[in-house]
DNA sequence: TTGTAGGCGTTATCAA
DNA sequence: TTGATAACGCCTACAA
């Protein structure tokens, strides 16, 4: 039995590394590295420069990022950890602007689905060593967690955006329409829970504040239209009757209105419906909260940077939210 | 100036190793390493093992990965590439599916949107050295890209599920229930483009063999709900009325079925709609081809995993297509 | 039960 | 213009 052929089940062929390519050009480790990573500085004969890079493009020479890393101590891998891949339009808007920036400064952002049931922060450690950790909102950091984030940089991006003044403003503009008796849809998603119950608790400040009862709450579950229905008959049923529904988020606001439609009703008309976002489709005809995405997006680029940086980060002063009124309330 | 002071401008400290750890501890770094993986074959007595794991808590030890795979010889990373973050309900299935199953072979599955105007696969090789690569639907990558994975293996999502055969599914049906004038909604969405076509070409395959004008081509952008009223408009002034029409996806055929509703009509009475995925919110009353996300999914994964073992990868046999019928075609 | 020593692939430093 | 050498932090065969 020889190491000689090729099947799938041979251990596979040993890596092929700079002093492989070196030593097939004739030249010297060090001059290889120079080749292959430009080093401004050294200046390499053109001759020279041409046989190393076809040498290593013969023998399929790829660099191994960890070894690279050991050596300059430092990756340029920058984590993003998300409770859930389905995360949103806003989210999805802002990892994508962050994944640019990153791009441009030389790093990588790689996505992970973080579950503190499958596996601990110090296990995650020893798998990947980023240079910068982004926590997502809807993910909760402990800071025993953050801990072993180490020598590593942490930003949190959850706290940032206001999401109980959202609620406020959606019971606010409410109560300024006349409506009295409020109801709220309320995500079963497990994922949204932590952002969820801080829009909530914001309906429910501005609900006393204004001296109104506090909101007739219904689950609704996006993964399950049902629900939508049951939402509605429980407003309708209540004790006093619901007038105007505050959404979680235009998703469900959507499907709010579109429920009302199956029934012949018509949002604005029938119930009022807020949701927070303003995400495209919600851009014909729902009154909403807009997250300001440019102006979030760009702080926490900015943020980022700076803590790559180890330059203090800026502290956000703005609050990214808008009311805009449409149709649906 | 003395550097003992911990200004956020100030370097930041040295990494604390685990020969510190050994040092701190009195013992030898070995020992370190066994008490720190569990090694075990090896015998340590109890007041060792945590006397070093006290100590590395109090130091502050955090494991480099990248040494650690230096030495290894490999990376625990998988790396899933993905042309764009927001990459639908069954993709993202996948994806958790996936993420669980390596996780507990120890692996780590970290998500990339891979964008080559950004960055070139050999690029993101010397950022990321994983010990394999998987390329979600809607990317392709070709065999020069693929030729930077070099010793890493590679699994391509794209092509298992049939989706031509998707397509001349949703046009069999159309025909069967008596339409001989088809619409398509393809979706503007970039990512999309790549399957896309592929069902598109299914339904043009369909209506050819069946004898049928090739489908009236609309296209939907599922973040501008105008662009829902023009298919519907240009589709009813066809010069032959379009009666039916099949869906790239059950996103786009929803929003179809909310157009037609808008206008006073119904799906499935004034236009026939089908869909594509079977996604929770078409369970309601839209007739969809669904993917069969278990089925699919673990034949990617058992896929996925004999890669990693070094094994023959099962060739994938079933197609994980279903018509359901419901109300709107 | 613990220690010693060597090497993984890369790059910075210094020397030629 | 190029080469030799020494680290980076970790793991493990072998020795004690």
């Amino acid at each position: 039995m020889t190491n000689e052929t090729d099947q799938a089940t041979t251990v596979p062929a040993r890596r092929v590394t700079s002093a492989d390519v070196a030593k097939a050009s004739g030249v010297s480790r060090a001059t290889v590295s120079y080749v292959l990573n430009d080093v401004p500085g050294r200046a390499i004969s053109e001759a020279t420069r041409a046989l190393v890079l076809r040498t290593a493009s013969e023998l399929g020479h790829v660099p191994f990022a960890p070894a690279r890393s050991l050596r300059l101590g430092r990756s340029d891998i920058v984590l993003a950890l998300v409770r859930d891949f389905a995360i949103g339009f806003v989210s999805n808007r802002l990892l994508k602007r962050l994944d640019v920036a990153l791009a441009e400064r030389g790093y990588v952002m790689l996505v992970h689905r973080f579950d503190d049931s499958l596996r601990s922060m110090s296990e995650l450690w020893g798998l990947v060593s980023p240079a910068l950790v982004v926590a997502m909102g809807g993910l909760a950091v402990t800071d025993e967690a953050a801990s072993h984030f180490s020598s590593t940089k942490l930003m949190r991006v959850h706290g940032i955006v206001p999401h109980a003044k959202a609620g406020e403003m959606q019971a606010q503009y409410l109560y300024d329409r006349g409506h009295r008796v409020l109801g709220y849809a309320f995500p079963s998603t497990a994922s949204l829970e932590l952002i969820a119950s801080e829009r909530l608790a914001g309906v429910r400040r501005a609900c006393e504040r204004l001296g109104l009862e506090p909101p007739v709450v219904c689950n609704v579950d996006p993964d399950n239209p049902e629900t939508v229905f049951d939402a509605l008959d429980a407003w309708a049923a209540a004790p006093e009757k619901v007038t105007a529904v505050a959404s979680h988020n235009d998703e469900i606001a959507i499907m709010l209105t579109a429920g009302l439609a199956a029934r012949g009703l018509t949002a604005g008309k029938d119930l009022a419906v807020i949701g927070v976002d303003n995400i495209p489709s919600a851009r014909i005809n729902l009154t909403t909260v807009e997250i300001d995405i440019d102006a979030w997006g760009d702080a926490i680029v900015d943020n980022v940077l700076a803590l790559l940086d180890n330059k203090e980060p800026e502290p956000i002063a703005t609050d990214f939210l808008r009311l805009i009124v449409r149709d649906t309330a």
